[in-house]
DNA sequence: AACAGTGTACTATATTAATAGTACAGTGAT
DNA sequence: ATCACTGTACTATTAATATAGTACACTGTT
């Protein structure tokens, strides 16, 4: 379900964002499906009511949620919210400071390549983790 | 040269440290090399020099720099500084969360391989900037 | 000695994020 | 109508970030 990390830099209204509109984008929440209720979904993650009202009123006004007044928050339908162009170019920047950082290490263009090929491989199947 | 997001959620003074240390990890910064005085840092930067300031006390403290009253501050001689094992390590997190965002997105790792091929041509000469 | 540049240490202010608490209005089931 | 839920709208407070401005002590050069 939705994590939070209270010592992220990140406010924690952008986290609840990023994480439903992670569901959405997945499938994992569908269109006209009801969101938890704020004061359920504060509760769970033990922040304040006014904080996942504030992500809430966020991903409304972005277009990827509608609510009713007394009846709750629920999945807008997939052709509103932002238009595809949006996200690829938010993973493009995603890849860009991945790429920087390599860059930083030293690594050139093949080594990049290769590193990726390698992290590709390992969440194929696995769970992420090497050791 | 050292650059800053103004409209980061990750603080000014963290994003200094980020970039000093990245420097120090690269060989771009020697040890007993010396740093941009603070107020030529922050006036470059177009920030505080209190902001700058916070960042090399903390730098301090982590063992990356040492400061002399009236002379300045110097990278620290360093066997320390991390380790190569622990930047990879974070070398192939950041990865993994960008193949995450893509698999989100509905990305297969072919098509993931080919994004990544996409942005290593751009990030080769460029600025970074498309359109 | 004088000076310019250095780090350091304050005070004060504005902004944002997050909290706590209260209140109100709409919805649906009883 | 009542009740339990919903979203919404406030006020107030705390903490962290960043800013501006001032002052002081140390270093090295002149």
């Amino acid at each position: 379900m939705i994590t939070i990390d209270q010592r992220s830099f990140i406010p924690i209204y952008e986290q609840v964002k990023t994480e439903i509109k992670k569901m959405v984008a997945l499938g994992a929440l569908r269109p006209h499906e009801s969101l938890p209720s704020i004061r359920d979904l504060a509760g769970r993650l033990v922040i304040n009511p006014n904080t996942v009202a504030r992500a809430y009123r966020d991903l409304e006004r972005d277009g990827f949620i509608y609510t009713q007044k007394g009846r709750g928050c629920f999945v807008a339908d997939r052709g509103s919210g932002p238009p595809a162009r949006e996200r690829v170019d938010h993973l493009n920047r995603v890849f860009d400071l991945a790429i920087e950082e390599a860059r930083l290490f030293g690594l050139g263009t093949p080594e990049i390549l290769g590193l990726v090929e390698r992290r590709l491989g390992v969440s194929e199947d696995g769970d992420g983790s090497e050791k």
